[in-house]
DNA sequence: TTGTAAGCGTTATCAC
DNA sequence: GTGATAACGCTTACAA
């Protein structure tokens, strides 16, 4: 006797001689409901599990206008920033019964825009988004057309948008705050996209402690473009190939100082005797490099996890007209060893 | 005059006073076919645009069977091995028109079953999967039950499913040669999961390099139990702690040997001069711990590159009767100063 | 307590 | 050249 193959909900009412509306009901947790007799009830969730039986969610998408899907945007999966903050948002989407759609903008806005749309079309029911930079109409447009969306890390300036970042400007400023109280005047921000809004919070905070503390400010003092490894090695080696170069550098990411220890090595130079690192971004790493190195660290998982409840409470309260939530969240500044004091 | 909101093909139509049928063949790029005329079709565009219509992907899939959407599972996102695998799938998928949905099975067996279930649920045409343990008949099943289905990274012996990963016992089999080639004998291997299939090619490849030089192998140069930091730092505590410590520790994954470094630390030894330490999977920090790491590379993005090509072969062929394709990638040894020579 | 049938937004078959 | 309609697999109002 040949096992049938069940496809259907259909070929399982077939088999069990109910009708699909029973089946369904019962599959749906919903025999109380209708008063289905318990033995029927035990023969559909029998049959189901002996003929593995798994439901279309594309048909019961369509029908009940709900995909338990999530859509999230990121500029890089491979950075173990953007990495963390995904195991965080797959973790807890998927505790509230979700699946998560994961796209990599590669920090490409036209590439982001289009990823918004795709995303759309498979009628996910919230996004989460790390913009790539300055432009918002898209994610305005399809947050007041109804689709619930969070963004993270990078947030906008004066946007009415549901977004979670860290209090970016207080990481800039208490890094650069503790260089100074080093002793150090003569400090060099290698930034990341100079668009993005954590970057210029984080350059904000930079000028900001300058200036607290009466050190003068010239545009000399930022250099670079992007969060990549490279440009944190391009950037050092061409701050060293100049005459004065720097007591300190103040990298805006973790790749960025990656790319600033490989120039280091190379120029020959000995952090903290030579150079003075302090970096944006704790990692796993960051205490066993060869100079344990001091970092301003991110709550990535809180990150993950605000996202997806302010996410759900979008969509359990359908409520437009509350103003949208916007978290921050506080930095923490790791002390190591890449730091000179220059006082002693 | 408002503008009309367009969630619809049917929308779209009636404003155009056109058929669904003729707007649903120009949107799907069969004008010519039907014969549709130029200026029909160039209305049908424009209004398209006009109104952001964007098409439901459920109905779509639901009509055609067709999905346009890969699963992807893995054991833990945020570890940067399976963050830079993710990263080249996603981007060779979206190549290809594939949308991606990320499943972190977080090296639970009955997640993954569970996982894998939902992904068929979501009528994704393809699943690429690490898999946490030993267990393959739900893949098995998946895959005879005609869901085109790749494993990475963590194969099955003798299994006749599609397969790319490592050559992990050439890996495990040069690491140690090296350190014996140093003059190393004491050998600790701080493994991963012990059931895992690369984990054991890897301990394979330690045996046979040991019983290849000459040197007794016992059981208890082998330790550990899971891939992670936590792990290898216990190990490395556990082994230090007992008298005549190994001269060389081979730890088997990037966080091991996180682990590892984070003891010797505590400990208060130093590498190469106390310890030597090789370690599977390089990073972008590698070369600039502490000590300049000396490690074992596996070529990851070619492994996603490669395990999206075989998916989409499988689904235009749709020839289950030709033998699975199986690929094993070289590892290649990067040598740097965490291994002392002891022969000098 | 169970069944019939409409409808979700598409595409494909057949007609004109 | 264009249009009406059935069908994809499911849920649910309405019937029985």
């Amino acid at each position: 006797m040949e096992k049938k193959i069940v496809n259907d909900i259909n070929d399982l009412a077939n088999i069990l001689k109910l009708s699909i509306t029973t089946v369904s009901r019962v599959l749906n947790g919903k025999a109380e409901i209708y008063r289905i007799s318990p033995d029927t009830k035990q023969r559909v969730l029998d049959a189901a599990r002996e003929y593995n039986y798994i439901p279309n969610q594309l048909a019961r998408g369509l029908k009940l206008n709900k995909t338990a899907t999530f859509g999230l945007v990121i500029p890089d999966i491979s950075n173990p920033f953007f990495a963390d903050i995904a195991k965080s948002i797959e973790y807890e989407a998927r505790s509230n019964g979700y699946s998560l759609m994961l796209c990599d903008s590669r920090e490409n806005i036209a590439l982001e825009k289009e990823l918004i749309n795709l995303l759309l079309s498979h009628k996910v029911e919230g996004i989460i988004v790390a913009p790539v930079g300055t432009q918002s109409e898209h994610l305005i447009q399809t947050y007041i057309s109804g689709t619930p969306l969070v963004i993270v890390d990078r947030s906008f300036p004066e946007i009415d948008l549901p977004s979670i970042c860290s209090d970016n400007y207080q990481g800039g400023f208490e890094a650069v705050n503790y260089l100074i109280l080093m002793g150090h005047k003569k400090i060099v921000c290698i930034q990341g996209i100079p668009e993005s809004f954590p970057n210029k919070e984080r350059v904000h905070g930079f000028i900001d402690a300058l200036r607290n503390n009466k050190i003068p400010f010239n545009q000399s003092m930022i250099v670079g473009k992007d969060f990549s490894l490279e440009n944190g090695y391009k950037q050092t080696r061409m701050v060293f190939s100049l005459k004065d170069p720097p007591t300190a550098i103040f990298a805006l990411s973790n790749l960025i100082s990656l790319g600033v220890l490989q120039a280091i090595k190379e120029i020959g130079l000995m952090i903290p005797d030579d150079v003075s690192l302090i970096s944006f971004d704790e990692q796993p790493y960051s205490a066993y490099l060869g100079t344990p190195m001091t970092t301003i660290d991110q709550k990535k998982s809180e990150m993950g996890q605000f996202a997806v409840e302010i996410l759900i409470k979008q969509i359990r309260e359908k409520d437009p007209g509350t103003k949208p939530l916007i978290m921050k969240l506080k930095t923490n500044l790791i002390i190591r060893n890449s730091v000179k004091n220059l006082k002693k």
